[in-house]
DNA sequence: AGTTGGACCTGACTGC
DNA sequence: TGCAGTCAGGTCCAAC
């Protein structure tokens, strides 16, 4: 499931690889992918013919920033089995994918989407702050706004579950249930405790765990979990999964104490993974 | 405005 | 072997 460092890796590398390209043609495939537009035609509209002057991205979503009269954000929202591949014109297909970006220099973008929560999504304007699907979100936890005073505010009004808590992109952008499990243990917090209870001390131990988690994601260059979803741009697995501590770790010995991982069940149904003796 | 739970989606897995 | 049921979780939506 792409996260904040699985995003990460693949604006990086899409940086590198298609900064400065056209797109010449985009093929969309599959309805749910233009789900938020009128049609696959209407989304090929608003980004064919345009250069990919830099590219971003925003909690869990990596976007291009296109060049042009009315300059255009295309935005890449992965859901959870989203997958961006770049490849030459003309390499095999192993299966079909969701849409095909067709660009200068001879190189295919392609989006792959089997559970088919992802969509590419084309807004109007550069300013991603303004767009409906960023507006409310909350601050990148790896930058300077993401602070004590901030978190502390945002936590004290919450009754909810933290582990909830955590994966709500209001709060902070970028978390999912990979990275929250990891987060909470690495800052020794139970994940079916109130947000709102935290102590000042629990608060700035979860800060610091949120940012040394995702900043060793990225260093890891993503988690690729035992479905082996996650892929980079180029199909490289990522390695996070081998310093994981709890998520999917059911039953195995925690690696702080020894003591059993454990499973419960957040309301909704989406588990949680904990070390009973580790995580207060 | 926050909380809760359901819907969407498909492939892998489990149990009969 | 085959089929039904369950699970996975990002995001949106409705009800409270």
């Amino acid at each position: 499931m792409p996260e904040l460092p699985e995003a990460e890796t693949i604006r990086c590398q899409l940086e590198a690889e298609i900064t400065g390209a056209t797109i010449e043609r985009l093929e969309v495939r599959h309805r749910r992918t233009w789900r938020f537009h009128s049609s696959a035609r209407d989304l090929a509209g608003l980004v064919e013919g345009r250069r990919i002057a830099r590219v971003g991205r925003r909690g869990k979503a990596p976007y291009l920033l296109l060049d042009g009269r009315h300059p255009t954000t295309l935005i890449f929202r992965l859901g959870m089995s989203g997958l961006v591949r770049v490849l030459p014109a003309g390499a095999p297909l192993d299966r079909p994918p969701a849409a095909l970006l067709e660009l200068s220099g001879r190189k295919h973008l392609r989006f792959f989407d089997q559970r088919t929560f992802g969509a590419l999504i084309a807004r109007p304007g550069h300013d991603i702050d303004q767009m409906p699907d960023f507006a409310r979100y909350g601050p990148e936890p790896l930058s300077d706004d993401f602070t004590r005073d901030y978190l502390a505010h945002a936590l004290s009004r919450r009754a909810a579950k933290l582990e909830h808590v955590l994966m709500n992109q209001h709060v902070v952008a970028g978390i999912g249930k990979i990275y929250a499990d990891e987060i909470c243990f690495r800052a020794g917090l139970r994940p079916g405790r109130r947000a709102s209870g935290l102590t000042g001390p629990m608060r700035e131990r979860l800060r610091h765990a949120i940012r040394e988690v995702l900043a060793e994601g990225i260093d890891c260059r993503g988690s690729s979990a035992r479905d082996e979803s996650y892929h980079d741009i180029y199909g490289i697995p990522g390695r996070f999964q081998d310093r994981m501590c709890v998520y999917q770790r059911t039953g195995e010995p925690c690696r702080a104490c020894g003591a059993p991982i454990r499973r419960t069940r957040m309301p909704g149904g989406r588990g949680l993974h904990w070390c009973p003796c580790c995580q207060k």
